[in-house]
DNA sequence: CCGCTGGATGTTGACGTCAACATCCGCGGC
DNA sequence: GCCGCGGATGTTGACGTCAACATCCAGCGG
């Protein structure tokens, strides 16, 4: 009954000795047991594991990172972490990390420039992580980018293949799918809210937008340029419910379409009556907006998942995977949104 | 010339030994380089950070830890972290985190169950974390969470009062402002569209608005209740517009507000005409429904960074705060989805 | 009854870092 | 010229864990 652990000791809770204390064994016993080694007679093995408990140890991580040369962590670098789907990325990373015996060390950067992308993988390297997932680094730009040697990474963003391993949407099939759904119901040509100048995957929509209607033979008109947010999407609407001439328009996300149609509204245009509208990414607020909208679905949870997949292919696997390159599928969910153009 | 880096250690770079050796100087003298100590003649500090430099060192965390027996890292429990709430407060704590020095491990759970959040944090507390920061863990209580002893730990949910340092918005208030303001517009009563049973927030809503009703002497009726989802919402809508004396309904959350108003419309009741609602939280899209949400507001930033100050005052100052609550204010956000009922 | 065998358990050292203490060296004062 | 002092640098040990090796003991065959 007596205690003698050693009362003052920091923060850190008991260690190896003192369970071995107790049980009176000694410490490696205590590991093997906490190993799960199969050399342990039943009553040593009993005997250490209520001394576990009565102490409530638990090994220190850090002391076993320590002797095995790794954490059992992965890093996580977003940028404006808390937008759709950025956070459902997160979450698929996170939950499939855990699936796997992973813990995830989250780190934001201020902005996606490859400045700030190279600095959060230097913090993130000391903190001795196994691998580095980086998502949607917008403007950062492959040749620029330093990550630490030797480190595993991934990337969700199909601009660093060949240079990274890569996971992305179909954006390019999914932009061709909804434009042509657009030309199908009649309408002469296709207006584009495009998101910020400079960002990659707003960059691909419009090289793909503008490049299926050339392919169509239909006028093209300048991209209009949001910056993901509804706000922008609500202002930019304001100057496009004066154009007569437009009677469709692809948004590069569903914040931006809501707030795109929340403005032709309030200008007396109709969706879709007057003007059909298309979203991408399927949020799941999409479905219950006004009108439902049409919109490109980006299965986020299947990307964080193959993120981690191949991640975990070059750190436990030790394969090389310099330029592998994973598409997940994209899919055009059609509401009530987009319609024939007015006769 | 000569590179002796031992060449199969592992994954982690070079060692203070390796340093050293190039440097020509002892691990000692490294360690004093990289910690900033002011006793290293300036000839030599140059050629220590010279051959950092040259083998792309930087000091192993896992070693550091072990000997500080802190990794300047915080746990961060969450569930369903994909919500919008959530996201925005990880955010925000994340943010806040950087700010410090700290990094953040994030552990997403299954259930917010007593159960499935003690197993997270006993996973945490193996990574060697210094505090702990558990976001709404809406089933859990607090006798039943057990948590690593020692740990600093915030809770940002109010249940949590007298148990753990908590943050918590101020639904009380919000809620009571809520229905007094459609009271104001001259509803006879209110409904309520209530988050699923269990949850605590769900609770504290139900209850303010129960009692704001029964004070204000006005006929009870039994709230509904939906899962936070849109769709929930939409489901409840649903039968709610069956009902001719529904004039006005507050909403658990912006999303089952939105799924609300729509079933809502289809079932040919306009809103704020026929109905009007208020929702909760405050997402960015609200804005841009139609009508507009009015809505109570939420900080979740606020409350993010709340929640890192009080866990620091914890880790870094050692202050025991057992039973501290902050509160942040809510604020109602008045748009267009209120309005008096129909003479 | 002795020695051998094999499983259970103990001991040692190493992972990388850094605080505490030890040592070394140059310079100023007497 | 010698002593002492102080700043720069080196050495030792400890943090907690676990693999490798060492030791111990029970049981069995000869």
């Amino acid at each position: 009954m007596t205690s003698d652990v050693a009362p003052g000791r920091s923060r850190s809770g008991p260690s190896i000795q003192d369970v071995a204390r107790l049980a009176g064994v000694s410490a490696q016993t205590v590991s093997r047991v906490s190993t799960g080694a199969d050399n342990v007679r039943p009553a040593t093995r009993d005997r250490v594991l209520a001394a576990m408990d009565e102490l409530g140890y638990s090994p220190n991580h850090a002391a076993r990172a320590l002797r095995y040369g790794s954490f059992g962590t992965i890093g996580l670098i977003a940028h404006r972490l808390a937008r759709t789907g950025e956070s459902r990325t997160v979450e698929a990373v996170v939950e499939a990390a855990r699936a796997e015996g992973y813990t995830v060390s989250l780190v934001d950067v201020q902005s996606p420039s490859s400045d700030d992308v190279t600095a959060a993988a230097a913090r993130l390297s000391h903190q001795s992580i196994d691998g580095l997932v980086i998502i949607r680094a917008e403007t950062a730009t492959p040749a620029s980018l330093v990550l630490p040697p030797r480190m595993p990474v991934v990337v969700s963003d199909s601009r660093f293949v060949g240079h990274h391993p890569a996971v992305a949407a179909d954006q390019v099939t999914g932009t061709h799918v909804a434009v042509q759904h657009l030309l199908d119901l009649g309408h002469r040509t296709v207006h584009h809210l495009a998101g910020p100048v400079g960002s990659a995957p707003a960059e691909i929509r419009v090289d793909t937008w503008r490049e299926h209607l050339v392919g169509a033979g239909r006028p093209l008109t300048a991209p209009l340029r949001g910056d993901w947010t509804a706000r922008s999407g609500y202002e930019q609407g304001r100057l496009l419910a004066q154009d007569p001439d437009v009677t469709a328009v692809l948004c590069a996300n569903d914040e931006m379409a809501a707030g795109l149609i929340r403005a032709l509204y309030e200008a007396g245009r109709r969706v879709p009556d007057d003007i059909s509208v298309v979203g991408f990414d399927d949020i799941p607020l999409t479905e219950f907006l006004w009108p439902p909208l049409t919109t490109v679905q980006q299965d986020f949870h299947l990307i964080g998942h193959r993120l981690m997949d191949l991640l975990l292919r070059q750190v436990r696997d030790r394969e090389p995977l310099t330029d592998t390159r994973i598409v997940v599928p994209t899919r055009l969910v059609v509401r009530a949104s987009t319609g024939p153009p007015r006769a």
